[in-house]
RNA sequence: GGGCGAUUAGCUCAGCUGGUAGAGCAGCUGACUCUUAAUCAGCCGGUCGCAGGUUCGAAUCCUGCAUCGCCCA
């Protein structure tokens, strides 16, 4: 049904069609020619004898008994010969080169095989066998359309290689960048070696609410949203340490949380605002117990994954093998600038911190400023794994003061790589300590200190039930993954990582699609 | 937050010191019944990230903004 009044020229020269939209207009016709002759490009189901990768590993043998196999995949590559065709499907498992030949599928089905666009997904049915060159094929005798694709596929050859685009159409990364998958699934793999060796442990896995009126258990600025049946404000968890603790004053004595969390602070290289971690508390346990856990599960996961404990990151190649160094806070800032702020007051630590050019211009007391010269100094230069030990009390509100020295606390962290990987103490589980040290943070909080965090009543009631000496800890598994999939962004370990908006003027691909189907009753000329 | 770089067709990229946009792939037509980034012939396809400015003239020079990347804080 076309307008009869209108004339080619009063086509709008300042609305003109666009590539992207003619190249899924045409494939739109496609399945409308296909509905015609009452081919659906959407069915419902196939049978599948084999993923492609099976019918690989049995190739010799399913090529001399002729079995019939169905696969099916997306087509990724296709080429025609006069009368048959070379194709490659790829589905999850794997990819192999299909050929279809018109003596073999009659007139129909060449045909239709002929109006394929690369990114359909189709099913095929035949027997295997060797082509001239050397290529394991899947001689196809009947193959039936399984989806079509109405966007193109990225570059056959160069694939999708814009990291935003990356980013934001994750699905066309999967589907041209197969190593991107094999990311993912090691990704995956990580994940369960982890829950493997804490079942193993006889660590109990838990989960603890993710929307909390109040949040803590880290020094983050929290995400904030609104829960209408309570008229309340509710935070988003930055960490799952004091929901956990009271499980161990609960009764638990080894309890850990898969979890996800959330810091409302900017994105970088090391940080999404939206991350995981796991975070496991052990009673009757203290930091050191911790340390050799955390050695003893880092060793079993690396050669889990890798097969071996030495392995390449970047230029280095790190060794997982333990003991890991150890080495104090203080110690290693000695180590590095010849400066002992173990006897420093404030001030004094200000003023060795100034020579050696760290700022310590905000920070408020002792503790920050020798954290900030560590940081500066020592961090970056701590490759191989390396526990460091004994950080100030000022910056660690919720680990036990250390029993030797009430300046620190019994607190270490891993690095690995010159990234922090885990972070962990001897729990503090004083009720009136704890109390204080949430005083100390509500006036940090108050002097604008937007990461200190907030007194939590019901927490500190918890501990004055009592609470066993325990030892917690929390490991960064994006981390740990950068550090396994030899990644460098965070990014390149997420699925979807956060992005900015974006403020292009681009036609969405659903306006598009719109103006495509609305040419059933309007004009061809529309857009 | 600061510095540097990128942004041109669905994808991958050219486009020099300003003269009004080009290739390959994908798509469409045709040839080819063992090709493999198939090949060959022809065709279609662009608000040159956005907004200003300089200029007779801007993809190109300047300013601002946006997004992305890298480095620094």
């Amino acid at each position: 049904m076309t307008k009869p009044d209108k004339k080619p020229g009063e086509n709008q020269p300042d609305q003109p069609q666009l590539p992207l939209a003619e190249l899924m207009k045409i494939r739109y016709e496609k399945i409308k020619e296909l509905n015609e002759r009452k081919i659906s490009s959407y069915p419902y189901r196939y049978e599948r004898t084999h993923v492609i990768r099976q019918a690989l590993d049995n190739f010799d043998e399913y090529a001399e008994k002729e079995t019939v196999l169905r696969v099916a995949g997306r087509i990724m590559l296709k080429r025609k010969m006069g009368k048959s065709f070379f194709a490659h499907i790829q589905d999850s498992s794997d990819k192999i080169q299909i050929y279809l030949k018109f003596d073999v599928v009659g007139k129909e089905q060449f045909d239709l095989f002929n109006t394929l666009d690369l990114g359909d997904i189709i099913g095929c049915e035949g027997s295997l066998f060797v082509t001239k060159t050397g290529e394991r094929t899947l001689r196809v005798t009947t193959f039936e359309l399984l989806t079509k694709a109405l966007h193109p596929l990225p570059d056959k050859h160069s694939g999708l290689t814009d990291k935003e685009q990356r980013y934001r159409r994750r699905y066309a990364d999967l589907i041209a960048n197969p190593e991107v998958r094999e990311t993912f699934v090691r990704r995956t793999r990580i994940i369960k070696a982890v829950r493997d060796f804490l079942d193993n442990e006889g660590f109990l896995e838990v989960e603890t609410p993710i929307l909390q009126p109040i949040y803590g258990g880290g020094n983050a600025r929290p995400f904030k949203t609104h829960y209408m049946r309570l008229d309340r404000d509710m935070y988003l968890r930055i960490a799952d340490e004091l929901y956990l603790k009271r499980l161990i004053i609960g009764g638990y004595d080894k309890v850990w949380e898969y979890c996800k969390d959330f810091r409302n602070e900017g994105m970088d290289r090391l940080h999404n605002p939206e991350f995981s971690m796991i975070e496991l508390y052990w009673a009757y346990a203290d930091y050191k117990d911790m340390a050799a856990l955390l050695e003893k599960m880092m060793r079993e996961v690396v050669h889990k994954i890798h097969g071996t404990y030495k392995i390449t990151y970047g230029e280095n190649e790190i060794d997982f093998e333990p003991p890991f160094k150890w080495i104090t806070m203080l110690g290693s800032v000695k180590e590095q600038t010849g400066i002992d702020f173990s006897e420093m007051s404030y001030e004094q630590a200000r003023k060795a911190a100034a020579e050696i050019e760290v700022d310590s211009e905000d920070l408020i007391n002792w503790g920050k400023v020798v954290a900030a010269v560590w940081e500066a100094k020592v961090e970056p230069t701590l490759v191989q794994p390396t526990f460091i030990v004994d950080f100030p009390v000022e910056i660690s509100p919720l680990a036990k003061k250390h029993r030797e020295n009430p300046r620190l606390t019994e607190r270490f962290e891993l690095f690995v790589a010159g990234h922090e990987l885990g972070n962990a103490f001897s729990e503090l589980n004083d009720p009136v300590d704890q109390l204080q040290r949430f005083m100390q943070q509500g006036k940090a909080l108050e002097a604008g200190d937007e990461e200190a965090q907030p007194l939590d009543d019901d927490f500190v009631t918890a501990l004055s039930y009592g609470m066993p000496p325990t030892a917690g800890l929390g490991l960064g598994i994006d981390r740990l993954v950068m550090l396994l999939t030899n990644q460098h962004s965070i990014r390149d370990v997420l699925f979807f990582p956060a992005m900015k908006e974006l403020g292009d003027g681009s036609v969405p691909v659903s306006q598009i699609l719109s103006k495509i189907i609305g040419d059933k009753e309007f004009p061809p000329d529309g857009y």
